[in-house]
RNA sequence: GGCCCAAUAGUCUAGAGGCCUAGGACGCCGCCCUCUCAAGGCGGUAGCACGGGUUCGAAUCCCGUUUGGGCCA
């Protein structure tokens, strides 16, 4: 195989959508399979829509995600500029000189007159196609045009009989009439060039050797083939995939929640996860393995095993992928994405010590593998912080709501102060051993001290839990639940409170 | 409306004529483990859109219908 070349040239009207993340990816991979090189354009010719602020998110998202471009916006190359709207002589150049051949022609007809001819196509229920009306205008037709004030538009000629075939490394042969087709507009009167035009002309001059793109452009591939024939340019191979549809099998749109890249990044979501969940939306190993890492991708992704049918984008089993991800990251890694989200949420500092940072680890130990998200972080360990701890009332009501509970807590307190080193095996003998001199069970001390200490119901082993929490901040938990207790404090929270439990003895 | 693509459980998928009484995963349900919640283990739920062909034999090939999606308008 020659040279891969392959490229993801998105329109920038917005921020990065999953989707065409998929199809950044593919082409990533590909190119990696390949030892080709992955170049990032942007199709910027919409002059209405597109921006350069979207066009910052997107570079922002491909970055986050690791999808780096061997050529593009940011990093240059030989096929520069990376802007469609940088290139406007170019399409010119081209334009004019399939003009000069003949294989073009100017078109004065006004966008006006054309909406009339199209509604009259459609009150007589027959599909509306540009019947060529300015193919052989004279020479003097055209200045009087000219004279009237009109600007040009130009038509490529398109045969009116035969038919294009698509070769697609997907779909396989498609082929359409070009009865269909009608001599398309590649220049706009406004000297702009169209979408199928410019992408071509790109294409060609950026020597792309694969397009990989979404099949909403299987349609528009006739037309950009009759482009490279009226260029004597030799077209590339394609291959279009199949798309990500919402779980209502419409177009996935805002509507359904998070389609942005970034939306999932800020919902705690981790770039590998993202990448391995987008990777299996079209595309298998073996039928069996997921965990697919990027390196691991890079070596055995082809497109012969992408399907050709649309996938839903499932929530649920990204959430379910990401855990995977947190589940075994390593402890560092872990900490380091998560501190800033403990300090956002007020948990911790935005800098902290060494010391922290290492009990932040130990922390993370124990839950990481009960974290999805990012998010959940400050939820799931803000009570290994501070000073006091906020209750939740279903927990209070269901653990601390009995009249023994006051003198378990304190008994455990004080058992828990004298004891010797401050390890889980040691806080688990002393709180078995206040159990038993209690002459209840392990559970009955268990239960009222973990919501006392951490405020909920849930949470790792609480031998753990007591230890990374400290021996101070434990005692003082338990002394001090003690005593509002006895106050009818927490009690009296839950009963004015929303949430009553069946207050279990 | 015209053209194009597709069709395996709620979802992602394996399957390229007999290996399929259809495999894996998410979700859901149950059990085990257990101080709770997770995690983990075990088990279960649920599918070849429909109708015709071809063939000794079809999830797999062909045709049609239906449904979904895309492009153009």
């Amino acid at each position: 195989m020659a040279l891969v070349r392959v490229r993801y040239a998105p329109s920038p009207t917005g921020s990065l959508h999953v989707g065409n993340a998929r199809t950044a990816l593919f082409n990533w991979l590909f190119a990696r399979r390949h030892g080709g090189r992955f170049v990032v354009r942007f199709e910027d010719t919409d002059t209405e829509r597109a921006g350069e602020e979207a066009a910052r998110a997107i570079i922002v998202a491909l970055r986050w995600l690791g999808l780096t471009w061997d050529e593009g916006p940011e990093v240059g190359g030989p096929y520069g500029p990376y802007f469609q709207s940088m290139r406007l002589d170019l399409y010119r150049r081209y334009a004019e000189r399939l003009l000069l051949q003949e294989r073009a022609y100017e078109c004065y007809c006004t966008p006006e007159e054309l909406e009339a001819r199209r509604r009259r196509a459609q009150a007589g229920r027959r599909p509306f196609r540009y019947e060529g009306t300015c193919r052989h205008l004279t020479d003097a037709e055209r200045a009087a045009c000219r004279r009237q004030g009109r600007r040009p538009a130009l038509r490529l000629m398109v045969p009116d009989t035969g038919t294009v075939e698509v070769h697609d490394r997907i779909k396989g042969t498609v082929s359409f009439d070009n009865a269909v087709l009608d001599d398309f507009v590649i220049m706009k009167s406004d000297g702009w060039p169209t979408y199928n035009f410019a992408c071509v002309v790109d294409d060609h001059e950026m020597r792309i050797s694969h397009v990989i793109r979404a099949e909403e452009h299987l349609s528009n591939t006739p037309k950009q083939l009759h482009v490279y024939r009226a260029l004597e340019a030799e077209p590339p191979e394609f291959a279009h995939l199949p798309m990500v549809l919402a779980p209502d099998r419409s177009k996935l749109s805002k509507r359904h929640g998070a389609t942005a890249v970034e939306e999932y990044r800020q919902m705690g979501i981790l770039p590998q996860a993202l990448l391995n969940y987008l990777l299996l939306l079209g595309w298998s190993y073996d039928g069996t393995t997921e965990i697919i890492s990027l390196e691991e991708a890079s070596r055995i992704f082809d497109l012969d095993r992408v399907n050709r049918t649309n996938a839903v984008f499932d929530e649920d089993k990204l959430l379910w992928m990401n855990h995977q991800y947190i589940k075994t990251a390593r402890l560092h890694r872990l900490a380091r994405l998560v501190v800033p989200r403990l300090a956002e949420a007020g948990v911790l500092p935005d800098m902290i010590t060494l010391g922290e940072f290492r009990r932040l680890r130990r922390i993370l130990a124990l839950i990481q593998e009960r974290m999805h998200t990012l998010n959940e972080a400050p939820a799931l360990i803000g009570y290994f912080f501070g000073d006091d701890v906020e209750y939740d009332p279903a927990a209070v009501a269901r653990r601390l709501a009995g009249p023994e509970v006051p003198d378990i807590l304190e008994r455990a307190a004080d058992n828990l102060a004298a004891a010797g080193d401050w390890k889980p095996d040691v806080v688990e003998q002393v709180i078995r051993d206040t159990a038993a001199s209690l002459g209840v069970k392990a559970a009955q001390v268990i239960h009222p001290v973990r919501v006392a200490v951490t405020g909920v119901m849930v949470g790792p082993g609480l031998f753990d839990v007591l230890h990374l929490v400290g021996r101070e901040r434990t005692i003082r938990r338990l002394r001090r639940a003690a005593a509002r207790l006895r106050a009818g404090e927490l009690v009296a929270t839950v009963a004015a409170g929303p949430t009553d439990g069946p207050g279990s003895p």
